[in-house]
DNA sequence: TTATGCACTTACCGCATGGTAAGTATTTCT
DNA sequence: AGAAATACTTACCATGCGGTAAGTGCATAA
């Protein structure tokens, strides 16, 4: 019933995936054009380099996120919040924003995700209990990336240094800790 | 007056700084070998292969942090683990840690660095607030880390998304933010 | 004095990678 | 019917990479 995806879209999937897996370096046009049943040439065809199509998985991704947040429905701001941070932490595709932050100084300044960043800034300034200044949100905003983040990488680590038992304790507290940050600010 | 270091260890220093910036894949044996003004071979000679490089340079690197929480002096425990994650803040060398977390699935059983978080383990359980789970522990220790270390990639793209106006205010925030973290479960 | 080990070097190899050039089948437009 | 655009393909190339092989200079030990 879902609309076959045209090529392009087809590619930036699949390219999101690889360069989440695996980073910039790491993912190579071959791969992901082997996953995709083409070979690279279909890749720079679209996109004409290996840079431009990271910068459109980049893009791509960051306008999913924002069309998640402004689709999530939810009883209160709290719950939409923690939602969506469960989308973010299910999507795993907060690795590729860790690793575009990590690859990419020079980039930093036409940086993609700010449209995604701006549209939660202005969600917290609307329903934030008290008024805070932008730069407070923002420390906040970071705060709760960092949070998701470090947790879904940290985890595989975790269970082999400390067993699997140690995975759903983990689990619960970092949900606890979601809940307990998101009230902490929000009304 | 410090004495001369081995090469040996001048290497790992080297490597360390390349790894935490490039990436195992991005920082290849030339571009170290060449800071250190030798040839890769000199790298190959003492450490048989790039991988063993590495390892070699995440033992390092859990034995100077665990040096660094253990030589730490303060008057409280607090203070006391807000010097030692200042350090971790200031040192750069998290990138080595988020690094290798995201590149190495299969090395998470052998990782070396359990040694440096079980010194975290047992500092917490000693000056806890309360008794509680080291599942709960680790988790806080999740916490802080991902949160120093978000702060810390993500800071350029901030600068370069908002200005270098926001970096100040950031920083505050941040700091404000881990004294009240480990407030929260220091005595 | 010879030998042994250490800390390298130069020369080379094979492979993976991003990218170019040119051609091809299929569909759409005029 | 013919032209143009779309979505590829095969063939090829230059570069950078990790790693091997063999040799060199130098200090110390027997």
């Amino acid at each position: 019933m879902t609309p076959p995806l045209k090529p392009r879209e087809t590619y930036i999937k699949i390219a999101t995936s690889k360069f989440a897996e695996f980073g910039y370096r790491g993912a190579s046009l071959d791969a992901i054009a082997k996953e995709a049943g083409v070979t690279k040439q279909a890749l720079l065809h679209f996109f004409g380099t290996k840079k431009k199509l990271y910068e459109a998985v980049l893009e791509d991704h960051a306008a999913d996120l924002s069309a998640h947040l402004e689709a999530t429905e939810a009883p209160s701001p709290q719950e939409r919040l923690l939602l969506h941070a469960q989308f973010l932490t299910a999507s795993q595709g907060i690795r590729l924003i860790i690793r575009a932050l990590m690859d990419s100084q020079d980039t930093a300044d036409h940086w993609p995700m700010k449209s995604y960043l701006d549209a939660l800034l202005s969600f917290l300034q609307m329903h934030a209990k008290v008024p805070r200044s932008s730069a407070s949100h923002l420390s906040w905003i970071n705060k709760l990336i960092g949070l998701i983040q470090y947790h879904i990488i940290s985890l595989p680590a975790m269970i082999g240094m400390y067993g699997p038992d140690c995975a759903q304790s983990l689990e619960q507290e970092f949900e606890q800790t979601l809940r307990d940050e998101i009230d902490a600010i929000l009304r």
